[in-house]
DNA sequence: AAGATAAGGATTGTTCAACAATCCTTCAAT
DNA sequence: ATTGAAGGATTGTTGAACAATCCTTATCTT
């Protein structure tokens, strides 16, 4: 090991360890509950009360107000004039318009597929094989994970980061509905083999029918959310 | 006129009212801000320096903060630790990226066309005569108008509100890119006649022809806007 | 002349306290 | 049961203060 190659690695640490320092407070704030949110440690409808909040994370009101607007606008939360800021909770009408925007940008993307990278494809497969494994092992959080992991890779065929971004907002916002509805292992055990017929019409280069197949995914899976919602 | 027909318009009325007043100063602000950076008043590159701005505006720098929150997931501004917000110039990765998820989603809101309702067809006729007018009288900003309404028209037809949300925010990130080239009246020239193209197969229900000629587009618009670009 | 270092000034990031505005809850009157 | 008033809690905004960071300028060294 010669002192260049020391220099390289102490150097992308560096840089590492500096660009994490330089989060201010308020997008700190904000990555912490992005998480909980997401995670499902706080509910949808829930309100985010800016002086218990204040004073569990110890920061100032006026940090935790903008860590608010830079959440807002990820539509995790609502920011209601005068009464507060709480979880969003998703309802019908937000799945439904939730499933026809993933249904242009996924099919859209999946279009690619005949010039994508194999670094791409390879994402697709990888995906569906990793969630198989987890659902052996009865780790359902894992299948659900490998989910997302399929379609952002599904969207990743297009190669924008901007599309990449707002289909994580897609996605952000459809979790919060699973935790709406409560335990959703069998909406993702039902759906695994469907993951693995598209990602074989897709080797096969059937893009017309790999895109049929998603087409149907979309429809099975905005069926059951919008069915479990409307008993709630 | 009976008073079950006054209390729908008085009712309707104060509606609006209500809505319009509970905006807060820093949603103002942030609109106040948008239009100004949108229409090319505050330039690409500019710092807006919380002291000056707080002055001018006469909000406190904490409201201002709030407000340039809120902008920043518009991409319209860059928030740089310690350094300062300042309207962001796109560069030729923007551009491309930009028009990467443009094509994914306006062609996969394009073939939505054989199930779209009349009104959102007209839509896009409207848009291509509305310019198309605004061109004989010279009315170059009109006819840039006319342009992102057809794109919008086009969008809508997928009929999901966080789609078109999200294509306001491509198409205004595009903005930028026309304030840091300058005079834009010869982009939107050449392109009328395409955009009547598109109107016109889509009238005649050959989809694919008309999504053939709006990639077309993308391609010779984006090409613009790089060659340009890259001359600055 | 070019590069490095230090100092000073300006701006940003955060906190705190205060007050106004608004909402929500409770209680009393009808 | 409904309405109105009062009180309390929370949100929205302001301004001052201080710490942290960056940028500019001046000085020193090579």
């Amino acid at each position: 090991m010669t002192t260049v190659e020391a220099d390289d690695w102490l150097r992308t640490l560096a840089k590492d360890g500096a660009e994490i320092d330089r989060a201010s407070t308020a997008e700190r704030v904000a990555g912490v509950l992005r998480s909980r949110v997401l995670d499902g440690y706080i509910k949808p409808g829930r309100q985010l009360s800016e002086k218990a909040l204040g004073e569990a994370l110890k920061v100032s009101r006026n940090t935790l107000r903008e860590a608010f607007r830079l959440l807002t606008h990820e539509r995790l939360l609502v920011h209601e004039y005068s009464r507060g800021v709480f979880v969003r909770v998703p309802g019908v009408a937000d799945i439904t318009d939730l499933y026809a925007a993933r249904r242009i940008i996924e099919c859209g993307a999946l279009r690619r597929w005949p010039e994508a990278g194999e670094a791409r494809r390879e994402a697709i497969r990888e995906s569906v094989r990793w969630g198989e494994r987890r659902a052996e092992e009865g780790d359902w959080d894992g299948v659900g994970t490998a989910n997302i992991r399929f379609h952002r890779a599904i969207t990743a065929l297009a190669g924008s980061a901007r599309l990449d971004e707002e289909v994580e907002r897609l996605l952000a916002e459809l979790r919060l509905a699973f935790h709406v509805m409560g335990d959703p292992e069998e909406f993702y055990r039902d759906y695994l083999p469907m993951n693995r017929e598209i990602a074989d019409f897709l080797d096969r280069d059937e893009t017309d029918r790999a895109e049929g197949a998603l087409l149907r995914y979309f429809d099975v899976a905005e069926q059951h959310l919008v069915t479990v919602l409307r008993e709630q």
